[in-house]
DNA sequence: GTAAAAATTGACTTTAACGTAAAGGTCAAT
DNA sequence: ATTGACCTTTACGTTAAAGTCAATTTTTAC
C-alpha cells in the first residue's frame, strides 16, 4: 500500500484545504514529492498530516509541532540539548495533564447541562 | 468570605493581564461592580474567571464560553431551543472526547521521546 | 488536440485574543 | 506637594493560522 495521493485527495480525506497543506509545507512540516510542479504525497506524508492535525486539535502551535517532528527526524546528540529537551517535554506533559483535567470537568459540566435540559423538556411536556 | 477583589489582585492570582480582564468584560463575560470608575470583583466573578480560563485552556473561543455562561444564566425555555442546545452539547462532547484521545496519544508519544532521550544520555555516558 | 478541471504561486485579507501606548484620574504615604 | 502604586478609557498594533483571489500552468477527458 505505498500508493501516492494527490493534494485534493488528502484535503477531502482530512477536511482541510489545499491552502492549509501548502501552508504546512511552507512551514517545513511536509515535503511531498513533485512530478513536474504537482505535489505527490506518500503514506508517510499522510501519517505526518495526521500527527499535525492531532497536534493542532490539542492546541499546539505550528512551531511546537515542527519541533516534535524534528526531534523524530534528528534527535539532539549533545547532552545539554537532551536535558533541555527533556525539561520541555516535562512541561508539555504537565500542560497536557492539566488540559485533560479541564476536559474531564467540562464533560461533567456538559452532562449536567444536558440533564437540566431533559428535565426542562419533561416539564414542558415534550416527549424525547 | 464575600470579600471584594481589585483587578490587579486577580491578575496576579491568575497570571493574566488587566487587559485580559477588561477584554472579557467588553465581551460580556464579566460584569464587576464599580466604585466610581474602579472595578470591584466579587467571589462569584472569581469563579467565573476560573471557568473562563478553563474554557480557554481547552481551546474554547470567547463566543463558546459566553454561550455556556449564558445558558447557566438563563436556560432557554422553548423546546426547540432546548433541543438545539442539546445537539450542540452533544457535538461539543464528541469534540472533547476526541481531544482527550489526542491528549492520551500525545502523552504516550512524549513518554517515548523521553525514553529515547534517557537511552541516548546513557549511551553518551551521562549519569542522570 | 483542445476544452474543462485541477494545480500552482503570490499577494492580499481576515479573525481571535489579546498587547501596547497615550493620556490621564485617585489616593495614601512621605 | 510629590512620589508611587493602582486604576481608567481609547485606539491602534500584533500574531498565528489560515482564507481568498487572481493570474498562470498542467493534467485529464473526450
Amino acid at each position: 500500500m505505498n500508493r501516492l495521493y494527490s493534494i485534493t485527495e488528502l484535503t477531502r480525506e482530512f477536511g482541510i484545504s489545499t491552502r492549509t497543506l501548502r501552508f504546512y509545507e511552507d512551514e517545513g512540516l511536509l515535503h511531498p514529492e513533485r512530478r513536474g510542479r504537482t505535489r505527490l504525497y506518500r503514506t508517510a506524508d499522510r501519517h505526518l498530516i495526521q500527527q499535525i492535525l492531532r497536534g493542532r486539535r490539542i492546541g499546539f502551535t505550528i512551531a511546537e509541532i515542527r519541533e516534535i517532528i524534528n526531534v523524530y527526524k534528528e534527535p539532539p546528540g549533545e547532552s545539554g540539548q537532551l536535558k533541555l529537551l527533556m525539561k520541555r517535554i516535562d512541561e508539555k506533559r504537565d500542560d497536557l495533564r492539566q488540559k485533560r483535567r479541564d476536559i474531564e470537568e467540562t464533560l461533567t459540566e456538559l452532562d449536567n447541562i444536558e440533564e437540566a435540559c431533559l428535565t426542562r423538556l419533561a416539564e414542558i411536556g415534550v416527549s424525547t
